[in-house]
DNA sequence: TTAGCGTCCGACCGATCGGTTGCTATATTC
DNA sequence: GAATATAGCAACCGATCGGTCGGACGCTAA
C-alpha cells in the first residue's frame, strides 16, 4: 500500500498500474491483484491509504491543540510541512489534490470517494473556522466556508509552487497569505 | 485540434489517446497521426490550442483596460466567466490546472512547457499587480508576485469547486476572497 | 493425517496502447 | 499531361493494459 501511494502520487491514480506495481514489489500481477480483486478497488484503498497519512500528518499533530483559531494555525503549519516534507510517502505531490484533478470530471467510484474526502477535510477547515469566529479570534462576519475555500486554494498553490517549480521560498509564501487570511500570528 | 483539447481536460493530456481522437473525429489513427508524428507532439500542440484559448477568454477581454489594478480586475472577472462558462471548450474544467497537476512529477518536454505557460502567466499577473502597486492602487508593500501566486490558488480552488463539487455559488466566493486580496470593487 | 484457507505463481486472454509501412486518391505545379 | 506533394487509409507491429484460470505452497484447525 506504501508504495501504491507514493506511485500514485507521481503517476495518479490511474497511472497506478498492476503491472508497475507488481514489478516494483517484486510479486507477480495476479498476486497483487489476489489482495483487492479490481483495480478500482486498488484504487480505492490507496486513496483510503493515503488520506489515513494525511491525518496521521496534518491531522494528529493539531489535534492537541484548542479547538478554533489555535487549532486552525497548527492545522495550516502541520500542513505546510506536510507539503514541503512528504517527500517519502508523497514523492509526487499531495495524492489529493492529484486525485481531484483526475476525477473532477468524469463518474464513479472513485470520484465519489475524492468527493468525499475533499468535502470531509473542508468541513473540518469550516468547523474549526466557525470555533474561532465563536471565541472572537475571527471577525463576526467572517464566513467559515470562505475560509476553508481559500485555505484550500492556498495549499494547491503550495503543491503546485513545490512540484513544478521547485520554489524553496513555498512555505513562506503561504505563511505570508496565511497572515492575511487569518490574522498575524501571535508569535511574532 | 478543439476537440483534442477538449478531450484532454477531461481525460488529461496523457489520457488523450490517438484511438480515441481518431474514432470521434471518424478518421484512423494513422491519419491522426500523420498531422503531428508523435502523441508527445500531439499533447504539446494540444497544449498551445489551449493556451490559446486561455489567452483568448481571459486575456482578451482585459486587454483594454488600463494596466494596474483596472486591468487585473478584468482578468479576474473575465477568468472566472472562463471557469464557469468555457464548458464547449473546456468541458473538463481548466486544462492547465489538470496539465500541472499531471505532469509536475514528471520531466521531459510536457512538464517544461506546462511550466514555462504557468510562469508566463504568473508574470503577467505579478506585472499587472506591480503596476497597481505604482499607481497607488495596492498598498505600498504589497509583494506583487504573492497577490499572483494568491491568484493562482483562488482559481485552482475555483476549478475544483465547479467541477468536483458542482458549486453555483463558486464565482462569487470567489469575488468575495478577491475584495479581500484586490480591495472591494469600485463598482458597488 | 488431513482438510481447508489464504497467498502467490506462471500462463494466458482480448483489448488497447503508440507507432510503422505501403498504398491510394486528390490536388497542385511545372 | 506528367510529376510531385498532401492527406488519408487498412493492416500490422511489439508492448502493455486489466483480468482470469488452475495449480502450488505453507499455515492452521479438526
Amino acid at each position: 500500500m506504501e508504495h501504491g501511494v507514493a506511485l500514485a502520487s507521481v503517476e495518479g491514480l490511474e497511472g497506478l498500474t498492476l503491472g508497475r506495481l507488481a514489478t516494483d514489489l517484486g510479486m507477480s500481477k495476479a498476486g497483487v491483484l489476489g489482495h483487492f480483486g479490481t483495480k478500482e478497488a486498488l484504487q480505492l484503498a490507496t486513496l483510503e491509504t493515503g488520506a489515513a497519512a494525511f491525518r496521521r500528518l496534518v491531522w494528529e499533530p493539531a489535534r492537541d491543540a484548542e479547538p478554533g483559531l489555535p487549532r486552525l494555525r497548527a492545522i495550516c503549519e502541520a500542513w505546510i510541512t506536510y507539503m514541503e516534507t512528504a517527500r517519502d510517502t508523497f514523492p509526487g505531490g499531495c495524492l489529493f489534490t492529484t486525485a481531484s484533478v483526475e476525477f473532477d470530471a468524469r463518474d464513479g467510484a472513485l470520484r465519489d470517494a475524492v468527493a468525499r474526502l475533499s468535502g470531509l477535510w473542508r468541513r473540518r477547515l469550516a468547523l474549526e473556522a466557525r470555533a474561532a469566529v465563536a471565541a472572537g479570534d475571527l471577525p463576526d462576519d467572517t464566513d467559515p466556508e470562505q475560509i476553508a475555500y481559500e485555505l484550500v486554494g492556498l495549499y494547491m498553490a503550495l503543491n503546485q509552487e513545490i512540484q513544478l517549480f521547485g520554489a524553496p521560498d513555498a512555505g513562506d509564501r503561504t505563511r505570508r497569505a496565511l497572515d492575511r487570511l487569518l490574522g498575524p500570528r501571535p508569535s511574532d
